[in-house]
DNA sequence: ATGAAAGCGCTAACAT
DNA sequence: ATGTTAGCGCTTTCAT
């Protein structure tokens, strides 16, 4: 303690700092303890008079109610959790942030989880709700704490509220925010069609992911909807990372015969696969077009620009954690929010050439 | 509740589901409940017969020790609080998955504080910690809790332990982990100086952030060391931003005479200021030549992919979070932590045109 | 409108 | 090695 300086000088002269307690307030304020909680809980049920001295008292003091004691005694915690697959990943960032702003304003805390695909991590944290340290947990993972992906097995039945995140939890009865994963797909491949199109390659999500599934259904759509058969030699895996997206690049350089666009259901994808085309000597869009899905911060510096589809990132996550707050007060929510996504037109995506 | 299906459910046959105490475990071990604390908390305190006898009652009844009452009765959280300023910044996602490992760990649980430049929220983890819902707290911020950034203001004496993670604190008497952000900055002009660069431009990070001074010095350095002149014409302000790195490109867009080589203090900057370089009709780094500083995943990937300084973020927040541990736990900390960096060259950078 | 008092569930000091 | 017991600081009946 002493090497960084942070141990509490026990200097003899100075009495030792104690932090003020309520006792301290209701003394000072010439009230009883429970007076002083009222006038925190419930200021109107309390005397304006009385209100008055215990305001003062708590200023003087400088309280703070100590939450531990407040928890046990409640049993609330005023802390959420957010469970989520990959820190790192670019796209959570701004979701997390959206969390954390409508928490923050209703006076909630956040703790993080990031599972990182450690089954281990995953008990703990089931653990860790069951412990009662949080009041509610937002679900960006896609399925329920301590239940497997397809929602097999005895998704522990801890006993807060849930809200699913992004990757709806299909099955789970619980709020669900997210986007229409396939109607967005469907619309990029009917803008690529549209564009001239004919030959459209889709490097998908991790297999078994949901968004993944929705995607790829709407890849399909939007190829009946022009009319196009679908090819399965067109389907590239991937995982939603840069590197897959380069991985994918490097399949269809090595192909004799290629697409004249690629569908990347991510854009650290399509970024990926930009960069490895780009250096193996081919252009973007000339040689081939490039499209993503989400529309994180580089997608509109990258270069070519990316056309991708916009998620409101902020915005989902600002909802979800309004839902889980309506949710821990007692007010009705609707089980499913859909928020808008949009087209963005950039220029990694061009008509074929046509020779 | 009842919306989203999360009401408990009283069913009128099966008892409310109550949860195992410490109690329950002990009366069923039959054994006391200082016991079974004991087991957990220095099971070689424990007669091994007892032992097996409290874990299985543990087990039987899944038993969860309720963090609030241990907390209340203890005074110790195993909570962490990370205050950085920008969630929503690449450049911390991977920083804080380091810190987010080594905590999960040792058995701590990481609460986020995102300041988003707002001094409510501030004013709010200050009283967040005064309350002791943390044990400690890294600092990714470069000020104090309730301190302002230039180390003026009452730096409210919380009273828990500190780190400062990338962002030195001068004068804080706690353990800092950082990088050499001068001397990386000075390696960075010596490697565009060796390609032939005279004119060399720096593009800032935010005025008075201890990054910026420093790296900003350490460009100063560089200079000196091969001789040429200091000319703050070169100087473009930034603020780490995408944006302001695309607005540092206008500037040298609009420029009758143009640097060679741009060294911009974030890669984000960096990769900003190319796309618009690029989509002026400027080249990469035939016309101009680009280096950043951080080595975000994105660096990599970009068009040209970028020269630049590359930071170990993940170690960063493990040694950080490491650190903060060892102060939590009475044991002695480095005082400074300092990890190595590495010039990155990619393709942003070569010799500027002889003509 | 206010106060007295009983715990919330646990740990740690003390006793055996 | 184990048990007894006194709180940690707060909220919340139940009285008044």
């Amino acid at each position: 303690m002493d090497e960084a300086g942070q141990a509490e000088r026990r200097d003899p002269d100075t009495p030792p700092v104690r932090v003020a307690r309520i006792q301290d307030v209701a003394r000072l304020a010439e009230v009883s303890t429970a007076t002083v909680s009222r006038v925190l809980a419930t200021p109107e049920r309390v005397s304006a008079e009385a209100r008055a001295r215990v305001m003062e008292a708590i200023a003087k003091t400088g309280y703070v109610p100590n939450p531990a004691a407040r928890t046990l005694r409640s049993q609330k915690t005023y802390m959420v959790l957010v469970v989520l697959p990959d820190l790192a990943n670019t796209f959570f960032s701004k979701i997390l942030r959206g969390i954390e702003e409508t928490l923050f304003e209703a006076g909630y805390g956040m703790i993080i989880s990031d599972l990182d695909g450690s089954p281990e991590k995953e008990a703990h944290f089931a653990a860790f709700t069951a412990a009662g340290r949080v009041d509610g947990a937002i679900l960006l993972n896609g399925h329920l704490i301590g239940q497997s992906r397809d929602g097999e097995g005895s998704a522990a039945r801890i006993g807060i509220p849930l809200v699913a995140l992004c990757e709806a939890i299909p099955g789970a009865d619980i709020p669900q925010i997210e986007i229409d994963n396939r109607a967005a797909a469907a619309h990029m491949v009917q803008h690529l069609a549209a564009q001239g199109h004919r030959r459209i390659a889709y490097v998908s999500g991790p297999a078994g992911n949901i968004l993944e599934r929705e995607r790829f259904q709407g890849f399909k759509d939007g190829l009946e909807k022009i009319g196009l058969p679908f090819d399965p030699e067109l389907v590239i895996p991937g995982d939603f990372t840069i590197e897959s997206g380069m991985a994918a690049g490097q399949n269809l350089v090595a192909r004799a015969v290629r697409p004249t666009a690629v569908f990347c259901t991510s854009d650290e994808m399509a970024i990926g696969l930009m960069r490895t085309l780009l250096s193996a000597g081919l252009r973007v869009p000339e040689d081939v077009s490039v499209a993503g899905f989400d529309d994180i911060e580089f997608a509109a510096v990258a270069e070519p620009a990316l056309t991708t589809i916009h998620q409101p990132r902020r915005e989902l996550g600002q909802a979800a954690a309004a839902a889980l707050i309506d949710l821990l007060q007692g007010r009705p929510t609707p089980k499913r929010i859909r928020l808008e996504t949009e087209l963005v037109v950039r220029a990694s995506v061009a008509p074929p050439r046509t020779n």
